[in-house]
DNA sequence: CCTGTCCTTCAAAGCGCTTTGGATAATTCT
DNA sequence: AGAATTATCCAAAGCGCTTTGAAGGACAGG
């Protein structure tokens, strides 16, 4: 069933018919209800191909989603997407997911702008310097990254966690606690946002007159199994940290695995921190010692970028608009004085 | 830049420079190359609603993801996905992913394959009955299951893992160990996957001799949390369970938490086997008891379900077609004899 | 030199929708 | 009553692509 068969079975024209569909003013109470039931009646839909084609509006929003044979489906993907989701499922929004190799990037977001099967862009896992933020940046699509390039020029949309912030205040209290010797264990090292983390922690340690040791700097991506070898070289070494920082509760599960494994007492002989991004599986509060945390909800992001990208379709400011969104430090169990 | 534009520049017709394009032998080796030469240099690339109205293919597959504010992200979900997108990276297909709340599936599916978006669609967390199979099976698209409906009627196309086998087999390990008293820590009730896994453990224990305790049956999200709960509470009844099955190594990590704060050894006092996805994050092998699972890679199926569907738009055959994957029992050390 | 073939290219129609620029009929104003 | 609005509706163009049917040119054979 399309537009106009469904025309001519009522007797109207495809204008008519399209308008009363639309809500546009331009037709009666009387046939704009006949239509509307018509329409239900048939089942009829509007093919979004040709609506796109016609207006260039699809409401769909496009993104770029890495995928390796070595690369493992990401639970932090998938919570960030549930908020996305909720946002979307309010608006009649889709998503357009173009999967690409991690060195195809750039070429598939031309291709997904090119497609023009999407209104706008989203972004995530910003490296620096980033050729894909390049690119959207000299097109004319609207986009929105989650996370930002380093450096100050800020003349592009984004929504970030202060990440520096986060592991530098939680260092600040590992620090208060007496606590001298840190590890860290971190995402990727290409990613910005691990970039800021070590940072933050290394800020903190500066102005307390530390300086964070190489060999008890890990980066890795987010599993449990990165997080527990990690954090067994940790103590295997001679002078072993007594405090932890950890860019997620995904690694804090394997490090705290080794921690115990090797007899410690988690928040007595070390403390550790985990920056928890509210994956709904995984709760810190639930380990067998509460977790201490830096806590900003991925899928909160999640909704209030859809919300933002699926707005400024809308037509409102098209100014580049920035969010930095503080994480909450969260003491439960996990961190405590330094042993002396 | 579009064919128009292209085709003008080259003082060419559209038509030339589309076949060029597309690979027809009608165009002289000359012109391909100038063509091709050309569209490198201007980046141009086709527009994929004009392709898709034209000729009604658009290299895309289409799922519904449920979303609701209570749902948050699934590993399983971003698991299998990454596997999809592994074989959709090959054959140059993308996703269009609608969210929907739980009870507008049957809708966005209808949505999904009249908005002429899609060439095929895929469809996960089977229920039974289930509305959303029985749309498939009578609309003209070409779809495939993750899971089955229950019941004997195998005209669908579908991929599924043998879960009733597998969880058979897991207890009849455990009832050979010695065990007597078992209890189950399940997916949401709804899914048949959960049901057959139940099933699969009723029927083990019948030829046993025995039953399965309502009191010993949890049904619930995939969380650690809820692991952690429903363990908590089959620990607390008068005659404790000495066998526990379970549906995810999500689910395990709390029950394992639970039991060891019962103060509890597992693989001693209590015997788990849990169902491993291969979750990238969260390896059974880890576990500061490794764990006995029965092991089937949600990713694998995913690419295995990538390559079904894009094939079958090749042109393959267009029989239904149907799976089933027995799942591997692997031995490790959360399993031993029944305590005497 | 003319005709029949093949090779290469093209004009135009069509995919299903929206939207511009009227046209017609109903209503109001003078 | 006739003129000016207003309320409804419509024909046709256009979005960017593919594909059908045909035309023009080159080349061989008669």
């Amino acid at each position: 069933m399309n537009l106009k068969q469904l025309s001519d079975r009522l007797g109207l024209s495809q204008t008519t018919v399209s308008r009363a569909l639309n809500g546009y003013p331009e037709v009666s109470e009387a046939t704009r209800e006949r239509v509307l039931k018509a329409a239900q009646q048939t089942g009829y839909k509007p093919n979004k191909a040709a609506q796109r084609l016609a207006t260039g509006k699809a409401k769909s929003i496009g993104l770029v989603m890495q995928s390796a044979p070595e690369i493992g489906g990401d639970p932090h993907f998938s919570e960030f997407l549930s908020g996305l989701a909720e946002e979307a499922v309010k608006h009649d929004f889709h998503f357009v997911m173009a999967p690409a190799s991690p060195d195809d990037e750039v070429n598939a977001i031309k291709r997904l702008i090119a497609s023009g099967y999407v209104d706008a862009i989203f972004l995530a896992h910003v490296v620096d310097p980033d050729p894909r933020v390049d690119l959207l940046r000299s097109s004319s699509i609207p986009y929105l990254l989650h996370g930002r390039v380093m450096g100050d020029t800020h003349d592009y949309p984004y929504l970030d966690v202060d990440n520096e912030g986060a592991f530098h205040t939680a260092a600040k209290l590992l620090l208060q606690l007496g606590h001298k010797r840190f590890a860290l264990l971190n995402g990727m090292e290409r990613f910005t946002f691990a970039m800021r983390r070590k940072i933050g922690l290394e800020n903190a340690l500066a102005d307390a007159g530390l300086t964070l040791s190489p060999d008890l700097v890990h980066h890795s991506v987010m599993s449990d199994q990165a997080g527990f070898r990690a954090m067994e070289r940790f103590l295997a070494q001679p002078e072993r940290p007594t405090a932890v920082l950890c860019a997620s509760t995904t690694l804090a599960l394997g490090a705290v695995r080794a921690i115990s494994k090797a007899g410690l007492k988690l928040g007595k002989d070390i403390s550790l921190i985990a920056h928890d991004d509210v994956l709904s599986t995984l709760r810190p509060e639930n380990f067998s010692v509460p977790l201490t945390t830096t806590r900003s909800s991925l899928r909160a992001a999640g909704a209030r970028i859809g919300q933002r990208l699926i707005g400024s379709l809308g037509g409102a400011s098209e100014l580049p608009q920035q969010e930095l969104w503080e994480a909450e430090l969260i003491v439960r169990a996990s961190t405590g004085p330094a042993p002396t």
